[in-house]
DNA sequence: TATATTTACGCAATCGGTTGCGCTCGAAGA
DNA sequence: TCTTCGAGCGCAACCGATTGCGTAAATATA
């Protein structure tokens, strides 16, 4: 049984009461200028009625939508998934929508979705930019128009916006100092892309905690991948492993890269963590799941979503705010038996 | 510099051209009573003056837009977030948005989720089913309205609907086919929830595999979980473990209780497969990083998504199509380590 | 009581495309 | 030469809500 019945729109409601639509338009939210009375009435029949207000119209009449555009590199990674999830419930209960486009890492396909996204007519934006991004000029046409643009963890000091961070500088530091409490003298990094902050300041971090502790650099430990993949892991492990002296730890900037680190050892018989510790980035889940149990940096990844969605709705509301602020939130150590060299 | 310049529209271009906006309109989608010069004339200057065509107006017209709603329990799940890249990825390449929206595997939200996407006035919508969902009258209303809507993974029978699935019942028939064949006599079962048809199917497999090589069903050994959580795998182990005459083999529905199980079987020095063979279902990446490395059956998770978005597609593309199809993907095997009794 | 405010609401244009129907003109057929 | 027909394009009414401006009535102020 088909029941295309039409929609119930302001002008039904506005002629079964005698009044105008803009009345309805304006009842309907609560417009300063409406009588008591008149919304009451006029809420009480949309209900009735089973009126549901047509976003569309809205949207072209506004120029902007209900809709937040979300620009990331990849869906199907636990931290992004888990950060969208975050900002899909945020939207949600704002009643916005969330549409999602990934870049799949390459600057290309982000200038594109960010050409699609704004001919879509977001209404906000969150990025967490492609890994070979290095300019963000593609992100001026929405700054020029007033559409608000928040970055989350893969951000840019280039881009003077609301951004929602982890300090990363702190956490590569506590991770590095966790692995020199441990007794690692010979601490190797496995970087990121070296242009994206995050993994740069991660670096940062763990060269700070050697300087600290007085700890001779040895660049020949100091190393930085591309993706962090798998692959770069297994690579960089046999190299490393393949020194004359090589490190008795190796601090990952992502846990990827640091189960595969965990994999080549063990697969050549070298004790983790008594002759290699390994420290990850991210607590994914499979650093809950490699043998032994993988210490990481806990990123509070659904909260980085809430927030950033947070901060779009904010600006939505209230246009008159300009000031473009950087949230940071905490990290957490999280120490298992990939670094637990010393009983405690 | 704000450049907050006019939108062109077709008006502007038509005024330009000394035709009518419709000519333009339609000349822009290659209509047939158009001529060829015009058509190329329009698109030229279309071109020129940076013409974006403004889909909302288009959405308000036709009273449908051009964008995909997803409806999942979780984005943060490694099959999930899989399918919906492949859907995005399709849709994109359509020119359609993609709005997800997640159930938490709640009925109730669900049912939000579907009158909030139908309200959003989706052109197509794609749905992977909570676990609670028992009842589906809320999608009669898409079908109603020649809205297309396309079941993926977790679908119903009750529903005549366009469906992407894996034929569980195989998948389950080979994957325990498998363990017979290592040689384990006392397979135990994780099943999911048995009302959701995947996990129905997929215990039926086991079943069938079990009746075809005469082995007696042990109802004792067939459990049915709710969610397939780690804790839950956990106590299933802890279960099957303390039976006086306890499983050596384990077919888990998912591949988060059987990682559990292995887990649990190790802490309590049990060896995995000779004592106890695991094998899991899905394939996500913790089944390559779990020791002894897990069986799987793998999940053609992105595909699965490409092709319910190119369903979605055909449907708003021919309005004629009626037939409801139902696609079956295969599923492969994945032998690894932790069912691997019997050297090759 | 006359004037200034406030309160409460209506008018009508607007957002940018879409589409059924109608019109024109040149070419083909009778 | 007259009729028919199709190719090619214009008219104008939508789609449903928003909003600046105007106004009438009610209330406050002088």
């Amino acid at each position: 049984m088909k029941q295309k019945k039409r929609e119930i729109t302001i002008y039904d409601i506005a002629s079964e009461l005698n009044v105008s639509p803009s009345t309805v338009s304006r009842a309907l939210k609560d417009h300063y200028s409406i009588g008591k009375e008149m919304i009451e009435a006029v809420k009480k029949l949309a209900r009735e009625r089973g009126y549901r207000p047509n976003h569309i119209a809205a949207s072209l009449r506004k120029n902007k939508t209900n809709t937040i555009g979300v620009m990331i590199s990849w869906i199907n990674r636990p931290f992004i998934s888990s950060m969208i999830s975050g900002i899909e419930e945020e939207a949600s209960n704002a009643g916005c929508n969330v549409i999602i486009s990934q870049s799949h890492d390459s600057f290309e396909q982000e200038i594109a979705n960010a050409r699609a996204l704004y001919n879509s007519r977001i209404g906000g934006l969150i990025v967490s930019l492609a890994m070979e991004t290095r300019k963000y000029n593609h992100f001026s046409t929405f700054l020029d128009n007033d559409i608000p643009v928040v970055f989350v963890d893969r951000v840019s000091d280039d881009l003077n916006c609301d951004k929602v961070v982890i300090d990363n500088f702190a956490a590569g530091l506590m991770a590095t100092n966790h692995l020199i409490e441990q007794g690692c003298k010979r601490i190797a990094h496995f970087g990121g892309a070296q242009h994206r902050s995050i993994y740069k300041q991660r670096a940062m971090g763990y060269l700070e905690a050697l300087r600290r502790h007085n700890i001779e650099i040895d660049e020949s430990l100091v190393l930085s991948g591309e993706m962090l993949s798998p692959e770069e892991g297994h690579r960089m492990t046999e190299h490393l492993l393949s020194l004359p002296n090589p490190p008795d730890a190796i601090f990952s900037a992502n846990d990827t890269a640091a189960v595969s680190a965990i994999q080549y050892a063990k697969h050549h018989g070298i004790k983790i963590p008594q002759k290699l510790a390994v420290m990850g980035f991210n607590n994914d889940p499979v650093s809950l799941i490699i043998d032994p149990p993988l210490s990481t940096v806990s990123h509070p990844a659904v909260d980085m979503g809430k927030i950033a969605a947070r901060q779009v709705l904010k600006h939505r509301d209230h246009k008159d705010i300009i000031t473009s602020e950087t949230i940071t939130l905490k990290t957490e150590l999280i120490v298992r038996e990939s670094t637990m060299k010393r009983k405690r």
